[in-house]
Parts: structure tokens; sequence; C-alpha cells
DNA sequence: TAAGATAGTAATAGATTACTTACTTTGTGG
DNA sequence: CCACAAAGTAAGTAATCTATTACTATCTTA
């Protein structure tokens, strides 16, 4: 770890403390993600970060541009990567698993953002994220029915919902176990099954 | 709604709170359901709740022995009335969809509780529930395998993990929409793929 | 029916939270 | 090189949360 100086510019700052966040989200509840903890875990005062965001919603709103660009770049590289819809719906898959892998406090805080109750800024971010990434699936099983590589009487919401829904049972089972590379691991066995699922003809 | 009498005896008063959790979680996040949100709900003020209760993990337990009584109870009778495991899984799907559709703010305490850093007994109430829920289908996948109903070569513990991934994809999306009848309806669509993916022979 | 136990209220303590303010340190351009 | 702006600190404030305390209303039963 570099030993970080004590003054930075304000940009470098808040990306310092984007990444405070979300390695916080790892280990903790986001609920105890406070504005102490975060400057805490940064060496700075916990005053400092208003110098830099005018208040707790603007940090979490500047996490979620984060969390949305990477992710979305890297599903999209990995769908790219592949010639065939069908390889680049498991490349998204794996890519997604990956990216969760690495930064497994991010559907944590996805998850505590869509919980809340109000309708924050950084909660329609959440809500945004998750539409571009299912308009990127909806595209990917259209060409997979034109190009024959599924079946063409297959439902592309359940389809999307359910791959959706293996991730998000991933993180819940490497949650209950405290190991992320569980989620690594299992993810090829489950996609397996989720693909003869979809590939079936009735 | 009956109108509630000002005193309730202590078991009475207690089976009131943890009802008022519930309905709470349905429409709050977590993180808002205070000891003063919890009172108000059930008309009453805030210091009284600890003439029941030690502290409110005391409340969050007996939210978790509630929870945990009532889903198994339904998932076990919807897999006892049917003869086939096959259509056991089946059911005990269906019933745990239709159960977190009348509480909505089931899954969030689950997910809620899982999250906690600390080990507190709520949390490992949980983690219990889970251990148990797995070991359910654990064993009708077994009699699924002997019966030849599932494929000898199909991954246990990967189907599970899916399993418990679809429901919490379903709360995801219905999180999402703002609408859990979402659920019941996307439901079945999204088992038949699950359970063309789990029959098909390689 | 009077007395003791039970269940409630109102007020408040103590801790913690997001955010502010007054002041200090550090980096930089004329 | 030094004035000034940017970045950080330390110490607060107001609000809110869990939990406690002192007191009151309401049941129960001997």
């Amino acid at each position: 770890m570099v030993p970080h100086p004590k003054h930075l510019p304000a940009d470098e700052r808040r990306a310092v403390t984007v990444e405070a966040v979300v390695e916080l989200a790892a280990e903790k509840n986001p609920s105890e993600i406070t504005t102490t903890a975060i400057a805490k875990h940064m060496g700075v005062t916990q005053g400092a970060l208003f110098k830099h965001f005018p208040n707790k919603d603007a940090i979490l709103q500047a996490v979620m541009e984060w969390v949305a660009k990477r992710l979305l770049a890297r599903v999209d590289k990995a769908a790219h990567s592949v010639s065939s819809p069908i390889a680049a719906i498991e490349a998204m898959f794996m890519a997604h698993v990956e990216f969760v892998t690495e930064h497994p406090g991010v559907p944590r805080m996805l998850f505590g953002e869509l919980q809340r109750s109000e309708q924050t800024v950084p909660k329609r971010m959440a809500q945004t994220l998750l539409r571009r990434y299912r308009e990127r699936l909806q595209h990917l099983f259209g060409e997979c029915k034109t190009k024959g590589e599924l079946p063409e009487m297959l439902d592309i919401d359940a389809s999307i919902t359910l791959l959706i829904g293996i991730i998000q049972g991933l993180v819940m089972q490497s949650l209950l176990a405290g190991d992320v590379e569980l989620m690594r691991r299992d993810a090829p066995g489950v996609f397996a099954i989720y693909r003869r699922g979809i590939e079936a003809e009735k």
C-alpha cells in the first residue's frame, strides 16, 4: 500500500473516498459505513470528507457512478470478446462474477441502495444500472433467437430475471460461507444448469 | 383491523411486536426499523418495548424465530402434499414464493441479518434457517436421483444454490418494480427454465 | 374490593450520526 | 518567495437512536 500523502488534490481525494467505501462495503453492513468509518479507513478526519462532497448521499452517488461505469465496461468488453451471442451471455456472466469477486462490497451497496424507501439519487442510479444491464441481455437474447442459438419460444424476461438471480444467489451463498472465492468456484456449474435450461426445446 | 386494547398480556404483546416488524420490513429499509418506528406502528410508546424484550436484538431474534417456524412449516407442508420428489421441489419453491409474496419484508430481514458483520444471535438464526432449508432440498434431490427423476450426474449443491438464487432474484426484481405480485406472476416461467436445466441429460 | 403484579407513559440519559465552523497546514503561481 | 487558495484538523452542534428511570394506569385474585 502506498503511504498516502496528507494533502491530495480534490479529484484524487474523491477517488480515494470512493475506493474506501467500496472496500468497506466488502466487510461491513452498508448501515455501518458511516462517514467516520470512511474517513478513518482513508486516514483522514471525518470533517475532511465534506470538503469534497456536499453530503453523504453525494459520496454514495459517486460510488454508484464508479460501479456502473466499471461493471458495464467489464461486461461489455467480455461480451464483445466472443462471436456468438450465447457465448457472449456466458462471458458477460463470468465477467460479472469476476467483478463481484474482486469487489464483494458492490452487490451489498447495490442491494442496500435498492432497499431504501426514499427515492434518492444513488437509489435511482442503482435502478438505472440494473435497467441498462437488462437491456444488454435483452439484446443478446434477441440475437440468440434470430441466429437459432436459443429456441424461439424462450421467455426472455424470465431468462434474464433468472440470470440476475443466479448472481444474487451466489453472492448470498458466499456471504453465508464468508468466502468470496466460493462464487468463482461455483459459478461455472451453476451456469451450466442455467444454459441447459434456456437451450432445451420445451 | 381490530382496535387494539391498550394493555396486552406479555406474550401477546411480544407477538404483536414481531408482526409489526415483519410488516414494517415490507416497506422500510431494515436500518429504518427503529424501536421508535416499531412502537409507533403498534400504537405504543417506544420505551414500552423494553418491558417485553431486554434489547432490540432480542426483538429481531423473535422475528427470526417467527420466520423460521412459519417458512419451514409452509414448505414442508407443500413438499409432503405431493408424491414425487421433483414435484415436491416445485411445490416447495412455489410455497416459498407464496410466503414471500404474503410477507415481502421477510427476505429483506433475512438478507439484512446475513449482512451484519458481528456474529449476533439473529444472524446465527438466519444462517441456521438457510442451512435447514438447504438440507431439505438436499434430501429431495437425493430422492430424485434414486428414483431416476433427475440425472445421476447432476450437481446437487449447484442446483440448490441456483434455486435459492432464483427466489433472491425474483425478490430483487419485485423490489425494483415496487410490486410484489410480480414475483407470483413470474415464478412459474422462471421455474420452468430451471426445471429443464436440472432435468437435461448433459 | 383492596393489594400486588403487570403493562403502560413520559422524560431523559448516553452514544452516535451527519454536518458545520474556526482555525492551521500545505502546495503553487505571479 | 510569499500571498493566497486548497486541503486538512479539532471541536463543536443538532438530530436521532437504544435503553433506563420514575411514575401511573390497568388487570387479577385472595
